[in-house]
DNA sequence: AAAAAATTTGTAATGATTACAAATTTAGAG
DNA sequence: CTCTAAATTTGTAATCATTACAAATTTTTT
């Protein structure tokens, strides 16, 4: 717990008690939560909690470069605690989102070009789950 | 204009006069414009044209692989005639989104991982464009 | 202890997208 | 050509993630 006190205010972030809660639940769950779901899990232990701060709260976790915000799914954001650089998996069948290590591409991927200034780079991979792809081989069979 | 008919049909989608207005649009437009955009652009030439086909249309294009969808923009989708692999930049600041060719990286994306059926790989950068940049870097002046 | 600043909260608004049923157009059979 | 079914389009209402905003609370400074 004092581990993520200490890296908020790496990031310039003053700690406090929902801050804290977001980033732990953050770093401890690999799932690329939602602000929902963080806040559904949050929310028994901290009764008090607004939805609104968890929005709040992730957008300046962000900003500060403390997380990462991902838009692979078109429903809605998710949210990464570790922010070193890899590569994702969405399934488009279940939703869950996979941490996919990287080769070092760093020779491929351009940090500038022409006159834009790269901030970000994401890689992404839609697909299916082994457990959704069966259940859409099944169906496929059905209407056959 | 007789290619686009032809472009749609070996898609297996069967032309019709909004089908072949939205996908002439995203072929000539390389703005990856929204949805929104798009009717707009239309609606004008084709007054009858309801916001709901346009979001229909664009969804039987990206089912039947003849446009991409982009969600690099948390705010809203962006569609892609072309799909062909490329990456894209988006500018943070007003929200135009570039092509960026991009070597031949197969050897380092995966096109199979464990149990996870890849059917499509995004590489997105974000940052500012030159315009966007100089603005910010204005504004950061003025703060000091 | 009082005042100012920062943070959190709850509610209302926003805006993109979808659901749905009616209207229109297209395709096929006779 | 005419009738009927299927496909497509349309308009409206609903959904739902996210944001705006102002009040309440907590923290910091004086
Ligand atoms: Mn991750
Ligand atoms: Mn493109
Ligand atoms: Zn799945
Ligand atoms: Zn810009």
């Amino acid at each position: 717990m004092e581990q993520i006190d200490k890296y908020l205010r790496e990031h310039d972030i003053k700690p406090s008690l929902q801050r804290i809660a977001i980033m732990e639940y953050l770093q401890s769950h690999k799932t690329h939560p939602t602000a929902d779901e963080i806040f559904n899990a949050l929310y028994p232990s901290i009764p008090t909690l607004s939805k609104t701060t968890v929005y709040n709260t992730l957008k300046i976790f962000v900003e500060h470069n403390a997380a990462l915000c991902l838009t692979i799914d078109d429903k809605t954001a998710h949210f990464d605690g570790d922010t070193s650089f890899h590569a994702h998996f969405f399934c488009l069948g279940c939703g869950c989102i996979y941490d996919i290590p990287i080769a070092d591409i760093s020779n491929v991927l351009k940090t500038e070009i022409d006159d834009l200034t790269i901030t970000e780079t994401h890689i992404y991979y839609k697909g299916y789950c082994k457990k959704c792809l069966e259940e859409k081989l099944k169906k496929q069979k059905e209407i056959n």
